[in-house]
DNA sequence: GTCTATACGCTGATAGAC
DNA sequence: GTCTATCAGCGTATAGAC
């Protein structure tokens, strides 16, 4: 009678148990705020099976790290498979991750708000992580292809994802009150055909030169 | 004889040598792997200078915290009297915000890199901070001016200042090699004009539903 | 106001029973 | 492998002399 077996389910697995509570934690009060006793006590493990498994607080954000970096990877090679041109794809995972803000903001938290150098020393900055490489890849596949247009590369994924991005980050600091996904068309068709209204001037600004004052 | 008086300058302010001491090692090392005893080393000042100016380590990040964005909003507010067109604002602000990023780059660290509720819990987030406000407000009234398109006021200004932002971060990562300042023309332009090339899809995409597949 | 020496709590980490 | 009890060290903060 398999359905009997079911009343009692397999436990969720420690490790998961651990890494899901640290994040929760992490998010929450940042990563030095929080102690291994309190991962501890929010997973429910003692603080024995947190050292046998991740070799201590840095072991777990860096598990949690690897593993969170990997769903994106996964991700971005999902819709490279799924759709051909560069230029849609850049769109499909935006519009993933505006999903995921709302779906899973933790994990988007913890991607665009942790400032992972500050607790893994020695990874290197997460834009050179592998997912955000393809990205850039994807971004100079469309450049040759000329879905997009021919200024620097750097300049153009800027474009592409900085709107995007500052909007996950406005949404996760609860500035912008609507879901995401709202704003998906909009965001889309400014970065694509930018913003300039009928009014404005659409040039470059004459040679003004504030001075700086900055004192420190 | 005031020349000779020069020869014996008043030495810095305490206060500017411990705040500078801070940004350094914050930006550096990031506030939580930062010490009061480091601070007191490096500003060459006695812990107790430091506890009786700042009241501690958190009044050291608050003090410089407020400072820097003091500073920002001085930038903006100028900028505001300086020119009247606020789609030009925008571009003047950008314009400025490259520049320091080179000149003044451990303030643009601690502004755009530095995760402040991590260390000051009861700021609000930094985007409501009175600078951003002012310029969203810029954002606002290059709308209603019809400088700049209708749509969302989020979608503007996340497509406005989004690149220049992701720029700035990238630069600060290391990632970008050449000057901002280089890139500037660029970046308002694609801002302005979107970054669609000649031979691709300028419209939404299609109905693509790849399931989030995140396990955490 | 400035400094030194000191206290004390917290946190990461371990040892050893089960 | 899992757990509990305990340790050692660091880092904030203070007390008190100058």
């Amino acid at each position: 009678m398999p359905y009997l077996r079911r009343v009692a389910p397999t436990p969720e697995p420690l490790d998961c148990r651990i890494l899901s509570a640290a994040l929760d934690l992490f998010v929450e009060n940042g990563y030095h705020r929080v102690s291994v006793h309190e991962i501890q006590k929010h997973a429910d493990v003692s603080i024995g099976s947190i050292y046998n498994h991740f070799g201590g607080k840095e072991g777990v954000a860096k598990a949690l790290y690897k593993h969170i970096l990997n769903e994106v990877d996964e991700l971005v090679e999902d819709v490279s498979h799924e759709i051909a041109s560069p230029s849609e794809q850049c769109k499909e995972i935006i519009r993933l991750l505006f999903e995921y803000t709302e779906t899973r903001s933790n994990i988007m938290a913890f991607i665009f708000h942790a400032k992972h150098t500050e607790f893994l020393p020695n990874e290197p900055v997460i834009c050179n992580a592998s997912p955000f490489i393809k990205i850039r890849t994807i971004i100079q596949r469309a450049i040759n292809n000329g879905e997009l247009n021919g200024a620097d590369p750097w300049v153009v994924s800027s474009t592409v994802f900085g709107g995007a991005i500052r909007m996950i980050q406005l949404r996760l600091d609860g500035l912008i009150e609507k879901p995401l996904p709202e704003y998906y068309d909009s965001i889309i068709e400014s970065a694509w055909k930018g913003i300039a209204g009928t009014g404005g001037h659409v040039g470059i600004n004459p040679e003004l030169h504030i001075q700086p004052t900055l004192m420190i």
